[in-house]
DNA sequence: TACGGGGATGTAATCGGTTTCATCTGTGAT
DNA sequence: ATCACAGATGAAACCGATTACATCCCCGTA
């Protein structure tokens, strides 16, 4: 079997309690008494049991997250940058995935026993307006919220100013000329779906007979789906001039109904999307799209959740982080 | 606090030991005394504390998976395909990302205390000829081995037939009748580069003055190293006709590069990829390429340590997966 | 000299379960 | 009636750490 501490302590000649403060409360033991401690410890590759060490101090070296998915690159470069940031910490990282579905997602939040975790990072963008901030208050741990949700009261959170990134995106289109734009969403229940038209909506003004918006509904994330809407919308016997897509899949797979169909981009019509994937910037012609730093995303949530693990009561400071709009051929 | 298992106890008028026993092994317990605790564990929703009982059944509700990265979209589908079954198992996963680096993703076995774990699912394609066995027989718990690795002896293993795809495509290439093949590939220090490279020179038979094969080295799964890569396979005063990239991501770098260079795909040149992302169909023109289930090879590994740890002593099968050539538009 | 106090260490309780072993009860065989 | 035995349950040890509390020793001070 492996060794224990109290194997550590005999081999020493001291007690257990002295050797576990040698570990964990070095100037409470006699340099000298503790000097030889480690050196056994050293000798024998002694690493204190984890699963003892939890349940007697009641902390672990566990952080839960939750996500949609990975497949979607967005998410999984998110779950990159909090394992980069964590793992400094010598905290690990326990991914569980609701497949962006409701009921699902708060399963899954259930599933983990929280005793087993110190906290959680939740990119949940299924929970609805309606029960959202329930789940959270009933957590018994830190909570950190990454991005697809509106600031809760109470729990820090980290995200994206896409807000202000559409309403440049707008603002840009409409003065470069384009009278009819195509935008692609995904389902309006998501709530940054939510926040992404609102903010569209609130640069395009009202219905006005100058300016022309057809809305098209697909699938969160999916390239199909985005094709799909993008046929739809080139087989207007108007078209747009601009589709504004929510995120890079959708605006992929637009790309690619319009290359099927022999629609010349940016010539006959603009794309855009959201999120500067790495794809992006290698399609053909390469996504003008508004870069999101997921990454930085993920390893800022990460640090506040470290943060707020430390001083509990310290209120939360919303962060946000800026975009960028990476003006690439898609959309000149 | 929360609830224990005394005040369970306390309340049905049994023991704890009775109780763990109604919940654990019902067979031990009278019927009727079962069902009165078990009315008083819902009302109470008691829920066993998972560190205690981890400690005192040596058993934990987690499994590690080593992975080079997560922003790569084919480890990605490895990790939901494991978190798809272990999820029906009520098993959570850790993941534990070494950056396609080796000694890095040594320590990251290491860093996990493996009494935290029931068992690890390895994809960690960083791992070397010369030592990759000595790690894994040093590890304490089942360990299962996916894609990426030679079988290991004495180590369950589940792989695609990547060689096998490699050979199909290499032969039909030279049916089709071409007499110039470039090669962009990752760096060979990784075991999956080294077979895949292995297998076309076994079908493209020796050098001969019949054939020609250029060779790029690349860098693993990145979009600008194989966009570079096929720059210069291009700039040849002769370029090859077909070029077999050894993944995807970088035959959509090398997509990318032919349509920079107004070089027609298929026309003047052919591109393959390999793995099949869902990006793949999606890019213009559409990826020829060799789909690898990944996202069932993911369960498949998952079931396997499944199996494992019930009979831990069962030699194991290594399982390898069929892959398939998917005709697109880039390499007719 | 006696006493108070602080520092180093040890003893044992504790975290919250599981499990061995002992006890008790009831049943069937002799 | 007695005994063996099986089934249900309880008491207590155990998993491997941390830590509250007790103890001991030494020093400075009255």
């Amino acid at each position: 079997m492996s060794i224990k501490i109290r194997d550590i302590a005999r081999a020493a000649g001291v007690s257990t309690a002295t050797v576990s403060r040698a570990l964990n409360q070095p100037h409470l033991v006699q340099p000298e008494t503790r000097k030889r401690i480690l050196a056994v410890i050293e000798e024998a590759h002694y690493v204190p049991n984890p699963l003892a060490k939890a349940l007697s101090t009641g902390q672990t070296n566990l952080v839960g997250m939750v996500l949609p998915t990975l497949t979607n690159p967005v998410f999984a470069q998110m779950a990159e940058g909090c394992q980069q940031v964590l793992g400094l910490h010598q905290l690990n990282l326990v991914t569980l995935m609701g497949q962006r579905d409701n009921q699902n997602e708060l399963d899954v939040l259930r599933s983990m026993d929280q005793r087993q975790l110190k906290g959680f990072i939740i990119s949940g963008s299924a929970f609805t307006m309606d029960n959202y901030r329930e789940i959270l208050d009933s957590l018994q741990i830190p909570a950190v919220i990454m991005e697809n949700l509106p600031e809760p009261a109470g729990h820090p959170c980290v995200y994206c100013d896409d807000s202000q990134g559409f309403r440049n995106l707008a603002r840009r289109l409409l003065e470069a000329g384009h009278r009819h734009l195509g935008i692609i969403s995904g389902q309006p229940g998501f709530l940054d779906t939510r926040r992404r038209l609102a903010a569209l909506d609130q640069e395009l003004g009202p219905e006005s007979t100058d300016i022309r918006v057809t809305r098209e509904t697909a699938t969160y994330g999916s390239l199909e789906s985005g094709r799909r809407a993008m046929e739809r919308l080139l087989q207007l016997s108007s078209p747009p001039t601009a589709v504004i897509c929510l995120n890079d899949l959708l605006a992929l797979g637009a790309l690619r109904a319009a290359w099927e169909m022999n629609v010349s981009v940016p010539g006959q019509v603009c794309v855009t999307g959201y999120d500067d994937i790495p794809m992006a910037a290698y399609s053909s012609p390469a996504l003008t799209t508004i870069h999101a730093p997921n990454l930085e995303l993920g390893r800022q949530a990460a640090r506040m959740l470290l943060k707020r693990l430390e001083t509990p009561t310290e209120s939360p400071e919303p962060v946000i982080l800026p975009v960028e709009l990476m003006v690439r051929q898609s959309c000149l």
